[in-house]
DNA sequence: CCAGTATCCTGCAGGC
DNA sequence: TGCCTGCAGGATACTG
């Protein structure tokens, strides 16, 4: 489900809710997730903390304690942070309950639970995010997607899919950026041009801004930690619009199956 | 190294 | 109305 302009919406959300606030109380729903820490050890390193301001590396989140610790935070497909009033009704499939100081819960919830919570003590750090590729909002992004890029004999499409390549991007957002640098899904990525790659750098920072500045994409469980959705879904132009006319071309947006996922492109005005 | 598939889980839309 | 199928914004562990 989210992607980093939706992650990216959450941290900027939390960054107003949360820092400074202290963890009073805390419930957790005991369900598996993908990953999920000793209840003991969440309660020992929450309790009475307060938070940092958080940070994002490509679809994770990082909230801060004062202590040092922090808590590791993946939304996976349907997971949603949410900061409510802590007598507000909860929902189901809640995971986390984090109550704060000011009489607000920090609430996790994730009906697939695909996403996960974790601890990360002070000074430790976690394999997932270590192995992370390039950061499509870091300044050098452009330069280093095109050496990066040039050097992959793979489909495109699958590299930017690549969370090992790139940090942050999802179905939705490769979708966009492809179509917007009419780069065909399944070109190799060693076979475009110096010039095509830089063009794509600088679509998928377009999008991810664009994307970003409508506060993401809702398509059905996203919100905001305030309760609001994203308003980038009327600004796709391939992705989910099989069958439709392409805005650029009038060719009808193909659908695909690549990888496992449904890859959408315009056969006309995308190419290898 | 790479592609493809299966897996975790719930909810929803569409066809019959 | 209900039942069934397929699909969904992700990541990882397998196989060949």
């Amino acid at each position: 489900m989210p992607e980093l302009p939706e992650v990216e919406s959450v941290r900027r959300s939390l960054e107003r809710a949360i820092v400074e606030r202290r963890v009073e109380e805390l419930w957790s729903s005991g369900l598996a997730m993908r990953r999920v820490p000793e209840p003991k050890a969440l309660r020992e390193a929450l309790l009475q903390q307060r938070f940092l301001r958080p940070e994002r590396r490509g679809k994770y989140l990082q909230l801060w304690l004062g202590s040092g610790d922090c808590l590791l935070v993946h939304l996976g497909m349907s997971g949603r942070l949410l900061v409510q009033d802590s007598s507000s009704e909860l929902v189901a499939h809640t995971h986390l309950r984090l109550r704060l100081d000011d009489e607000q819960e920090l609430r996790l919830i994730d009906p697939r639970r695909f996403g996960f919570y974790d601890l990360l003590p002070r000074g430790q750090h976690d394999p997932s995010l270590e192995a992370l590729g390039l950061e499509p909002l870091a300044p050098d992004f452009g330069q280093r997607f095109v050496q990066v890029m040039r050097q992959r004999e793979r489909p495109v499409r699958s590299l930017l899919l690549d969370q090992h390549v790139i940090a942050g991007l999802g179905n939705i957002y490769v979708a966009e950026a492809l179509w917007r640098a009419k780069v065909h899904p399944r070109s190799m990525a060693s076979s475009l041009s110096e010039r095509r790659l830089r063009r794509l750098a600088k679509e998928i920072r377009a999008v991810l801004d664009d994307a970003l500045a409508a506060s993401g994409t809702t398509l059905r469980d996203y919100r905001s930690p305030d309760g609001l959705p994203g308003y980038f879904a009327v600004s796709l132009a391939v992705y989910g619009r099989e069958g439709l006319p392409c805005t650029r071309c009038e060719s009808g947006i193909q659908r695909v199956q690549d990888a496992g996922r449904s890859s959408f492109f315009c056969p006309h005005c995308q190419r290898s």
